[in-house]
DNA sequence: GACTGAAATATTGTAAACAATAATTGTTAA
DNA sequence: TTAACAATTATTGTTTACAATATTTCAGTC
């Protein structure tokens, strides 16, 4: 949380949201704090705190006495998260409409982002794609500068990624962009009911593209994750 | 979240949380490690492992090297935490009317606790109102059988019970169980507009009645608070 | 060869120890 | 008396050590 200044247990839930996001860590797989405990130069303790953090927003699985594991979002859990997510973001985009009309809001910066998104999708370079698409939620969430709001939905965001690792069969058209150019659109046409159906119909496309009818595999080896 | 299992350190959050909520802590107070070691009996890495999860709920504030303290909130913060609020209940109260109409949800306890309310009300016992107003809105969380939802929204409660303490001149009607009489008769007559404004009503009064004019008083002794 | 169970190993849970920093107290000088 | 500064104390940040639990290995049996 902002109120907090960051210490070293942050590095690591950085890194491993990071890592979740760019696909190195996948659902299912163990992590071992003395094993990453050469992998950050930190020790234990500090590794531990990490995870527990991570833990407390549900990214990590943790049961007693056993090592923690990157979360495997069930097909009930992953519904759960894209609802939970449709309410958050519809109230983060209300907020944005409303600041646009009253010309407080600056919308150069999430712009880009969308350009670039087309870009890396007309490139094929869908790895970058869903990175950016993660962002382009989170960044949206930040503008509304309520540090409250952003906290609610920062840990959805990789749940969100973990789920569709689990679950999506070509990640290509996962997190459309063209649906964000549409969001981005309805925000400045300040129209809030078009905004608020765009917001739901792409989160509801994002859940819809998953295939839950695949095996779920787990990966357990963590070498050059972090690199 | 529920997907962990409960640890030591969550005795800690638990009774620190009631506190805050039943008043025995207040806002500005500050906690450290090795008072808080006896009076738990536990030692002081697992007093620290249940500050950590407060201080990123943001309910404890912390600065580097220095006690933790019950979190403040600024006039600006108060703000915030409602407009995030309105998001997630407002959420909330569309899942439930949804629910309530596929006749999935049953408000027999959620009715009990308005009841129990008004007869708080009516015999003065404000804190215990106060509480069970908290509680109110948690449960209506809790139905919607999304451990998402209920964890973004779990840290705002006592938050805004902190806010409360500081700026509520009576607390007897800050969080008026007549809107939360009227907030389930708007789930139950299958009304999500009315129920969304219903919502959105109450927690806007709830902001409105708070004085932020008054300075703010913080108070430093913690003796005979957790008990 | 597959299964059972016990020993060995590895990993977590907790506590205690030490180092670094902040808060407090006490002293001195203006 | 007050202010500034030094010494002391208290508290946090981090590491380390030990106990409790889980996992793995391996021998023995069917």
């Amino acid at each position: 949380m902002s109120t907090t200044l960051s210490t070293s247990s942050d590095d690591v839930v950085e890194v491993i949201f990071e890592a979740i996001l760019k696909k190195r860590l996948n659902p299912g797989v163990k992590l071992s704090e003395i094993s990453l405990q050469e992998e950050f130069g930190y020790s234990r303790s500090v590794i531990r705190q990490g995870f527990d953090k991570l833990v407390d927003s549900g990214v990590l699985i943790h049961k007693k006495n056993q090592s923690v594991r990157v979360a495997c979002p069930t097909e009930q859990e992953t519904k759960q998260i894209y609802k939970a997510r449709k309410a958050i973001e519809t109230g983060v985009i209300m907020i944005l409409v409303e600041k646009y009309h009253n010309k407080q809001l600056d919308l150069t910066e999430i712009d880009s982002m969308v350009s670039k998104e087309k870009k890396l999708h007309d490139s094929e370079e869908h790895a970058k794609l869903t990175r950016l698409s993660c962002d382009f939620h989170l960044t949206l969430a930040e503008l509304c500068d309520n540090k409250y709001l952003v906290e609610s939905l920062k840990p959805l965001i990789p749940l969100s990624a973990l789920a569709a690792s689990v679950y999506a069969d070509h990640e290509s058209n996962f997190c459309s962009f063209a649906e964000h150019q549409e969001l981005i659109e309805a925000i400045k046409s300040n129209n809030p009911k078009k905004a608020s159906e765009a917001i739901n119909v792409h989160l509801d496309h994002c859940v819809h593209s998953l295939n839950f009818g695949v095996q779920v595999k787990t990966k357990n080896s963590y070498s050059h994750i972090f690199n």
